[in-house]
DNA sequence: TCTGGGGTCCTAGGACCC
DNA sequence: TCTGGGGTCCTAGGACCC
């Protein structure tokens, strides 16, 4: 059996841990730029505000139902998902952390009361963290998936399940009768792996319910969709096709972008830019222990400026000798950036991405012939040294203490061009010793 | 005025090989 | 008249996830 656990509403969750007055209110999380909500309470859910939502559609909402917007504080969530998660991993031997707020447990064997470990574990992260969490035990990780859900959607809406399923559901609780209820009553797009577009393409076969997707033909649908519908669909039966991974593998890309403030028409901007996104992922890649083998940059104009003129363009290059080098991935990202933006165009977004990444260990034989011989042992040393000086440096004074020159110019007339905006960002109560929360004002 | 930032996997089609 | 057959690798694009 597995489990899936989900902190309810993560992001404003966090927030709501640090200042209770949030609590029973309509709050939203907003992404960079304070530009979309990407975390709802319930409250604000029920005022109909959309997941990515724009924050100029909702703001009248301020005044008009008391809804109050915070910036994103991820260093904060952070924070609050690994003391979480560590709490939640101590109660199965495996666990793989899904994303920033949920983890899977494999409860491979064991045969004690599920559900009630289930209480027991949201309990203890709730005490301990003061996050709400629900929990979803089923014999595949979809079905654990689809239990959860079902945990959270009792909870939230009284009445949509029996209130027993609220918080924490195992499956294998559930009597023939009670699952082909919740099979009937739940919709296909609820489950893992159904997204809009293969949601309106099953309705039109007519296949909306679990129960319908249940029972739709393997072959027929592995045809239309791919193989993926078809493991979703034994998943369904309770056939495992997916396991938990608990060792999880380096990322296979490594991308920083970011919208900007306000719109970029220099070229030179965008190299300083394009400059400090380069230096992120090669912070990275560095942290995961990878070298990339190339580098992805790209810088758009904004979709929504209908009367703008847009441009668009992106662009890879190899690297002779793959690297985690900040200065040879600053200088690539850069010399791409300036092969392709033009100026006059009012630039909103940019990224840089490292692709081709592979173990630092095992670095392949030179490949280019006009690069010469192999790096000299030395060579190789005073890199990765200064490399890690880079980082240990910035690890304790705070980030952007050494940057590349390219990168650093912004820093000093930042504010003028493609600064952040960020009007409500909470303290880092957990990881600042200067925000540290007071308990005594 | 104002529209997120990461990732993964799968498939189709073309280039290329013998 | 009639123009092979089987394979690999790469890339772009689309769908999904949170």
């Amino acid at each position: 059996m597995y489990a899936l656990v989900d902190v309810n509403n993560m992001y404003v969750s966090c927030e709501r841990a640090f200042r209770p007055s949030l609590v029973g209110r309509p709050v939203v999380v907003l992404s960079n730029n304070d530009g979309c909500a990407i975390a709802r309470s319930n409250e604000a859910k029920d005022l109909g505000i959309r997941m990515a939502q724009p924050w100029f559609q909702i703001r009248h909402l301020r005044r008009e139902a008391g809804l109050i917007a915070l910036s994103a504080n991820f260093e904060l969530y952070g924070d609050m998902s690994s003391r979480m998660m560590t709490i939640a991993g101590e109660y199965a031997p495996r666990q793989e952390i899904y994303s920033i707020d949920e983890c899977f447990l494999d409860f491979e064997g064991v045969r004690d009361d599920l559900a009630g470990i289930g209480r027991e574990l949201r309990a203890k992260v709730l005490r301990w963290t003061g996050l709400p969490t629900s929990v979803g035990f089923g014999p595949t990780k979809t079905l654990a998936k689809l239990a959860n859900h079902v945990a959270k959607t009792a909870d939230r809406k009284p009445g949509s399940y029996p209130s027993a399923w609220a918080q924490v559901c195992n499956l294998a609780d559930l009597n023939a009768d009670e699952l082909q209820h919740l099979m009937r009553s739940t919709d296909a797009g609820d489950v893992w792996g159904v997204g809009r577009k293969t949601c309106a393409r099953l309705a039109e076969q007519g296949i909306r319910t679990v129960h319908d997707l249940a029972h739709a033909n393997p072959a027929t649908l592995r045809g239309q969709f791919s193989v993926v519908m078809e493991k979703t669909l034994r998943e369904l039966h309770g056939t495992p096709c997916l396991d938990v991974e608990d060792a999880p593998a380096a990322n296979q890309q490594i991308m920083c972008s970011r919208s900007f403030g306000s719109p970029v028409t220099e070229v030179a901007a965008l190299e300083e830019l394009v400059s400090q996104f380069a230096s992120r992922v090669a912070e990275k890649a560095r942290q995961q222990r990878s070298v990339a083998g190339a580098v992805h940059v790209f810088v758009s104009t904004s979709p929504f400026r209908k009367q703008d003129l847009q441009h668009s363009p992106s662009g890879t290059l190899p690297l002779s000798r793959p690297t985690a080098d900040t200065r040879v991935l600053v200088g690539t990202a850069v010399q791409l950036v300036r092969g392709m933006a033009r100026p006059g165009f009012h630039y909103v977004k940019a990224g840089v991405m490292l692709v081709d990444l592979q173990p630092d260990h095992q670095v392949q034989a030179e490949l280019d012939l006009f690069a010469g011989v192999e790096e000299p042992v030395a060579a190789r040393r005073d890199r990765t040294q200064l490399m890690g000086t880079l980082d240990a440096v910035n690890q304790r004074f705070g980030k952007g203490a050494i940057s590349v020159a390219s990168a650093a110019r912004l820093e000093a007339h930042s504010g003028s061009v493609a600064a952040a905006r960020q009007e409500w960002r909470s303290p880092r109560y957990t990881t600042r010793l200067d925000e540290i929360p007071n308990a005594r004002a």
